[in-house]
DNA sequence: ATCTATTTGTACGTATGTATT
DNA sequence: AAATACATACGTACAAATAGA
């Protein structure tokens, strides 16, 4: 175990504190016992005959931790409360909240996209697992005609973005794999992205299709070298396609 | 006041889902009704009528709310719960939780880092405010000379780390500013970080002193294009410098 | 400065739901 | 099927903080 350092979080005890009290503590005992998800902290009973506070108090506690996802609990005989993994869904919900009150442009996330897309790819290039590969290819039908309807047009979108979450799951880099899916997320999650790509016609699926069809081939059988090349050209036609648009995202959903 | 969900309704709900049918009730009420931060939310006593709910359940739900920074208490008359802006600091904190479990190798970070940090740079030549670029300036003094002992080079770490972090907070791009600040503060926030640095030598100090000077006169005076280039060669010869250096990232705090 | 009203914060006892054995 | 162990929910009482008279 590392070095613990010392949190003086508890000794400024401000106002009305004996809740966040009760859940350094508790944070503070799952680093201390060097805990790992699954594993199971005091019960209920025991807290409060440990710390010395009210079933509401040390109940509201575990309430603020299960929230930002870091305990789970369970009822009945040998339930109680458990060390839970972060999942990056949950993760990703919370930091789109902090979003909410910000204003992201498309431009904003195509930034990222752009430089941090084609690193996935070198990544992935030629280690992409053959039954993901073959899940890949099989959603690729929805791509193997124009759209015939705006709506159409948006469950493509859509789709495609989710190929880029599927890739970014997939990668070795936990951070990268994150910020990826996050940004694929947040795109897909944004009810003005049919606006967006209204201005439709046949030569710019055209293009995505060939894009979207180089990039898996580059997957299967390219170099890193070509992936990210590759899938830079497609980041950077798709950021293209939208730059004039200066569209601020809408507010979306806390969640 | 929102529309209010029935009590038989909730009741044939299943289990251990009150306190989250009320934080989602607040959150969709904070949508519905557009409140931004500052705006009050109704009473305890309010919520407890409204939804038919006991004090304890409300409670629990505002909690959950108040950990993920969504809301604010205050006591008191006009007291009460009240929409918060989600400090950029609390998301960092929620989200390095999110990677406590899991095993961020420095390499990780860097590939970010690599990538992310030129657009910053090249976002803020010669948009960087007088006083920012002055507070700089001032900080570089703690670089003139090469460090002493391992202490001081681990402070003059920290402190090039904290000049990310704050040029970072400048950039306009609020996913930018919040993921190059999140690597810089996850970087800081390393216990170990002093043992990446030990095997040093004045050529080291040197480079580093060089490209700092020469990334702030980029900043000042610089196009964005040297600016990004400046700061590319500076991340690169970072990221050299611990590539081979395969050294697992302690897992920290939870915060 | 003191009181008073308002509103959250804490405590505790009890009852109920739920899953394990 | 029944007993057990645990979280979940309710209701009331009281403490603490803060704004205003």
């Amino acid at each position: 175990m590392p070095p613990v350092t010392t949190r003086t979080a508890l000794a400024t005890r401000r106002n009305g504190a004996r809740t966040e009290q009760v859940a350094e503590h508790l944070k503070a005992y799952i680093v201390a016992q060097g805990l790992r998800p699954g594993d199971r902290l005091p019960s209920e009973a025991a807290l409060i005959a440990a710390l010395g506070m009210s079933k509401g108090t040390v109940r509201e506690a575990t309430r603020m931790l299960a929230a930002q996802g870091l305990i789970r609990t369970r009822t009945g005989p040998g339930g109680g409360a458990f060390v839970d993994d972060i999942t990056a869904d949950h993760a990703m919900a919370m930091l789109a909240n902090f979003f909410y009150f910000r204003d992201l442009s498309v431009a904003d996330l195509y930034q990222l996209r752009i430089q941090l897309e084609p690193e996935v790819a070198a990544m992935m290039a030629g280690r992409v697992p053959a039954e993901a590969m073959a899940r890949f290819r099989a959603e690729t039908t929805r791509f193997d005609h124009p759209p015939r309807d705006a709506e159409e047009e948006r469950a493509q979108h859509v789709a495609s973005l989710q190929f880029h979450r599927d890739l970014a799951a997939l990668c070795p880099n936990p951070l990268l794999a994150f910020v990826v899916g996050f940004i694929a997320k947040i795109l897909s999650d944004l009810t003005v992205i049919r606006r967006l790509y209204e201005p439709h016609s046949r030569a710019l699926w055209q293009q995505g299709h060939d894009h979207h069809a180089r990039l898996l081939d580059a997957l299967e059988h390219g170099t890193p070298e070509t992936a990210r090349a590759v899938m830079r050209q497609h980041m950077e036609a798709a950021f293209g396609l939208m730059a004039e648009q200066e569209i601020r995202v809408a507010r979306g959903v806390l969640e």
